[in-house]
DNA sequence: ACCTGAACACCGTTCAAGT
DNA sequence: ACCTGAACACCGTTCAAGT
């Protein structure tokens, strides 16, 4: 029987993490400050650090919810196929949510909801005749190549958003060809090199090149 | 014949890049505030912005200043192994300014004093018989790769220092052996198994699973 | 041309007080 | 127990005025 004591709750962690969400989804991570949040659930900013610590917190609840709701993908038995699979899987997962990344790259490690990735590449890469350490090494080299590529391509994002020319144009529209004679050769091209999405491709050489 | 009126400098930009350079060498990226720089070259924060248009070109202009002072090594020929010590040296170069990896990622392109790397990289891997097009594919997976290596990294060293138990200590202490057979054989040793440096074995998978 | 001080519009967080 | 308002100690940046 519960016998607390004291005024009820106006606000939950509950609607604390959803009005959050919504204030990322709508504008962006950078729009997430206490008081902001605050007047979303129709409190203030001191309010909050009831219900959670600091604002680290409050960013690891939202992972933790964000990463329970995704859907988990029927993987394929054959382990190669599997890491690759699993990769990819957790890519899309965390590229929802960008921000995710400065989280978790802490710990290089996610949240408790978004364990169940690392499982399946580290249990594939044994299947596939590894030994723990090993697939331990191998799910970190996934990870950061993982982490690596969100986070370059949330940036070039934000960048483009911004408008204006980048640093990058200004460097290659006057780049020495003798200095660099192959950037300069696809200076004017390297927009839409880079456009393409080379993520399945580095998993599987990351895959390929570390097993067996 | 110079004719330029009006009052003389007082600060010029190389002393504002090299106070900047010098305040995050003692104390952090985090410490390199305007304000702060000012104080450091003995001037007023507002007098900064006469030099630089805004803090991201600073950023951008101190990167450039540290990665021209930083010595090129001599590169193997054969292009496998030059890819990988020309990474390897881009790596090394990044490490030793972990906050470059912010500015850098945003045009997943290094800054003009940095291009070297790439420039090796790339024509490497056309000498290993890639097209132009797979051989810019090749560096951008590398750079994915070493950025999120690097910002993990720093970010782990960052968390240790604040000490007290990371989120992930927390989570592995009570993780479910059912849910999670393979992470819970390894949860007490992540500490020691994620402490390896395993970039360079990163390096030569990716290298060995892209090159024909 | 270069520098200054005051001010703006923000942050996350603490603290003492209210209900 | 939970919430509030005022305040602290910061940010980057703008603006009008000085030399």
């Amino acid at each position: 029987m519960s016998t607390r004591t004291g005024r009820p709750p106006k606000i939950s962690r509950r609607e604390i993490v959803t009005a959050a969400l919504r204030v990322i989804e709508e504008d962006g991570t950078g729009a997430l400050t206490m008081r902001r949040l605050a007047r979303e659930v129709g409190s203030t900013a001191m309010a909050l650090y009831h219900h959670v610590r600091d604002k680290e917190e409050l960013l690891l609840l939202l992972l933790d919810d964000y990463a329970a709701a995704i859907p988990r993908p029927a993987l394929p038995d054959e382990p190669r196929e599997r890491m690759v699979a699993a990769a990819m899987a957790m890519h899309d997962a965390v590229s929802g949510c960008p921000w995710a990344v400065d989280i978790l790259k802490a710990d290089d490690l996610m949240s408790v909801g978004a364990l169940w990735y690392p499982e399946q590449i580290v249990d594939a890469a044994v299947h596939a005749g590894l030994t723990i350490e090993e697939a331990v090494d191998v799910y970190r080299i996934i990870w950061h190549y993982t982490a690596g590529e969100i986070g370059g391509r949330a940036a070039a994002r934000r960048r483009r958003e911004e408008g204006g020319p980048t640093y990058r144009e200004r460097v290659f529209a006057e780049l020495d060809a003798e200095e660099f004679p192959r950037l300069s050769t696809v200076a004017r091209r390297w927009e839409d090199l880079t456009a393409r999405d080379t993520y399945a491709k580095g998993v599987r050489a990351i895959v390929n090149g570390l097993l067996p």
